[in-house]
DNA sequence: GCACGTGATGTTTTT
DNA sequence: CATCACGTGC
């Protein structure tokens, strides 16, 4: 009773903090809803305010589902919410992302899905290891295409939900004919070894929900409201999982920005947020057009860009804080100036104590271009932090070990097996290897059960037969005993029996570098150990889905920031904020991307999704923007001349000189003269 | 099975 | 230029 009066006071006063429209979006509760939430708007408050209210409505946690796109934001908003209406009530909402909502739903119905005990869930390295071997399997050399391309591909179709079988019909040219072929072989193999990827949560957890019934009534009758958070990155699957959950007259909160959707390579559909009052008839539709983060300079330099796009919910943003200091831009020579001039701005000002250095962001558009202002930074003593590249779970040695478990949850794991089968070597040759997965391909086995069972009618050798007996009989064993709370320190056991250690110690001669490597086998069971301590009731398994679902989880989330500049890419920085923003490689090739380019010009609209990469840097910076280009940029051994963006014109509200785009976009430089350039530098050595 | 040289390649990457 | 996957030779 108390506790419920506490609460009340507490949403009263938070209410009173919101401005009138933000107050409407967290009052509008029944029916669905969609909040059009602009840049730096107050969304995250807003979401977090309209799921205490509901709760103090009478709501049943319980009934409460909100979905998000990244893990970081669902631990955020989950810490929110407790932060208002405490631990035990937040801890009954269910919370998380979509994939990490699928996968629970689909362990929970996995038999009946047909998937068995229980399936493998692979990562992006066993996607590709995979795709490389249906390719082998189709006798296709990977030059004709590259395996990253072709997991693109794949992956794109699967967020559209075109299966194989629809694909291959359309299939227009010959490349159509391979992705389409490969794209099949692929889905087979996935399932030969009890395996789902990434896309196929998605697609699998609809289809339970499509194909049963019961299964969608008990999900509807649990999720009475539903909150989605950054709508505008919604792709097919998740769109259709939502129409289920919510049916045809659900509580659906929408939450998003039109203006913000930059992952339209990656399947999300901006159609969906734009369609929302098509596909939801009645559908409530509150815009949040107050900024409470950047400076009115800043805000108009975005409005301005984001004006030319054609497909969009009319909005401006307006600022609420006073005016400060104007835009600024410069041309430097080349890449490496432009880096220089940069560094020595920040030490200046760090040194006049008008700014530290986490005060600061560099975004930027591709991933080659941090590399300059990393030597420039050092040389001229600027600490910073590169967001993004090479991350803890990358690792090889990590990679390793969440193989070696998932092989002891499911022998039939083939990209788990394969992964591991030669590290250590234990005496089954890559010959082996292929006449055992020649056979498993053929007969539709998983290779674990053509080892086991049938190695002589695969013609695998007995001495390898016997060594992959006794390595899946290894980790079986292992896998016997529950490891419970002891986690940490049965993992160790299995690097023990593996022999991983000593393969650690062999593979690298360089004490430091065998130091390195090994740290990172230490720090996965660190992981283990803070699993252990943390879940109710730990388990290798839910250990193996955690880490695959969310492997940047390692970040030290305790205590605060170092004081370094954040470097970052534009897609890594939607969500934060920084005092002092420079957005950098401002040049037609860069920002908008060559490619988008190309594809505009092909009668796409690739440039708009650019416009609004565009728009979400401009929109990170809350004091201070600093817009910056080359003149000039080192390129593939090579410079180039570099155009300035036809962005810099739309917020200086100028007109491209003629021509200036066209010429602008350099073409990448042909093969011959790739090889001119290769061979006239081998010549000066 | 491994170390080293060669050639090809170069957007973004929530899960 | 720098990285990385692959092939060659031990």
């Amino acid at each position: 009773m108390l506790q419920e009066r506490l609460l009340k006071e507490r949403l009263e006063f938070l209410l009173e903090g919101l401005n009138p429209e933000q107050r409407e979006a967290v009052g509008t509760t029944e029916g669905p809803v969609l909040v059009l939430a602009g840049a730096g708007s107050g969304k995250t408050r807003v979401v977090t305010v309209r799921a205490a209210y509901l709760l103090s409505r009478g709501v049943k946690p319980e009934n409460l589902l909100c979905v998000t796109f990244t893990n970081k934001a669902a631990r955020e908003m989950q810490e929110r919410i407790e932060d208002i209406v405490g631990k035990e009530s937040a801890g009954l909402i269910t919370v998380g992302t979509f994939h990490a909502f699928c996968l629970a739903l689909l362990r929970q119905h996995s038999k009946r899905m047909g998937f068995g005990e229980r399936f493998a869930l692979l990562d992006e390295s066993d996607q590709q290891a995979g795709l490389r071997q249906v390719l082998r399997e189709l006798r296709v050399p990977e030059t004709t295409i590259k395996p990253r391309d072709l997991a693109g591909r794949i992956g794109l179709l699967k967020n559209r939900l075109i299966s194989p079988e629809a694909f291959l019909k359309t299939a227009g040219d010959d490349k159509d004919e391979l992705v389409g072929r490969a794209y099949e072989g692929y889905q087979k193999w996935l399932r030969r070894g009890r395996a789902l990827d990434f896309d196929d949560l998605l697609i699998e957890a609809l289809r339970l929900l499509e194909e049963h019934d019961d299964v969608r009534t008990e999900q509807r009758r649990r999720f009475r409201y539903l909150q989605v958070d950054e709508y505008q990155d919604t792709n097919a699957p998740q769109y259709e999982l939502v129409r289920q959950l919510s049916g045809p007259k659900g509580n659906l909160c929408a939450v998003g920005d039109d203006d913000q959707s930059i992952y339209g390579w990656r399947g999300a559909d901006v159609r969906k947020i734009l369609g929302f009052q098509k596909d939801f008839p009645g559908a409530a539709v509150i815009r949040l057009e107050t900024n409470y983060r950047s400076t009115p300079e800043v805000l108009a330099a975005a409005n301005k860009v984001i004006a030319n796009n054609p497909n969009r919910h009319a909005k401006t943003l307006r600022a609420h804080l006073p005016g400060g200091e104007p835009v600024t831009a410069f041309a430097a020579e080349d890449d490496v100036a432009e880096a220089d001039h940069i560094a020595k701005e920040i030490q200046t000002l760090v040194g006049a104590r008008h700014l530290q250095f986490k005060d600061v962001a560099v975004l930027f558009r591709t991933a080659t271009q941090p590399r300059v202002f990393e030597s420039q930074f050092r040389a001229r003593g600027v600490p910073y932090t590169l967001v993004g590249g090479m991350s803890f779970f990358d690792r090889k040695e990590v990679r390793d070990m969440l193989a070696y478990l998932r092989l002891a949850l499911e022998p039939k794991d083939e990209a788990a097996f394969l992964r591991v089968v030669d590290r250590p070597p234990r005496g089954i040759g890559k010959a082996s290897v292929d006449r055992a997965l020649e056979y498993a391909t053929a007969e539709g086995l998983p290779v674990a059960d053509v080892l086991l069972e049938r190695a002589e009618a695969a013609r695998v050798p007995d001495a390898a037969a016997r060594s992959a007996r006794a390595l899946f009989q290894t980790v079986a064993e292992w896998a016997e005993k529950p490891a419970g709370r002891d986690l940490p320190r049965r993992i160790e056991e299995l690097i023990e029996r593996v022999g991983y250690r000593s393969e650690v110690e062999r593979a690298y001669s360089d004490e430091t570098e065998r130091t390195k490597r090994w740290r990172a086998v230490e720090d996965l069971v660190e992981m283990a150990e803070r699993h252990a301590k943390r879940r109710k009731n730990p388990s290798v398994a839910k250990f193996v889905d955690e880490m695959t679902l969310d492997g940047s989880n390692d970040n030290n989330q305790d205590g605060q920031r170092p004081d370094r500049v954040t470097l970052m890419t534009l897609h890594a920085a939607k969500g934060l904020e920084f005092p002092r923003v420079y957005l950098v490689g401002l040049e037609e090739g860069i920002l908008p991307h060559a490619r988008s380019a190309a594809e505009e010009r092909e009668g796409g609209n690739a440039i708009e999704e650019e416009r609004r990469l565009c728009y979400v840097g401009i929109t990170r910076a809350m004091e201070k923007l600093v817009l910056s280009w080359c003149q000039t940029r080192a390129r593939g051994g090579g410079r180039a001349e570099s155009h300035i963006s036809r962005f810099v014109y739309e917020i200086k509200g100028e007109k491209p000189p003629k021509g200036w785009l066209a010429a602008g976009v350099s073409a990448p430089p042909t093969k011959a003269a790739k090889a001119a350039i290769a061979r006239a530098t081998r010549r000066k050595r």
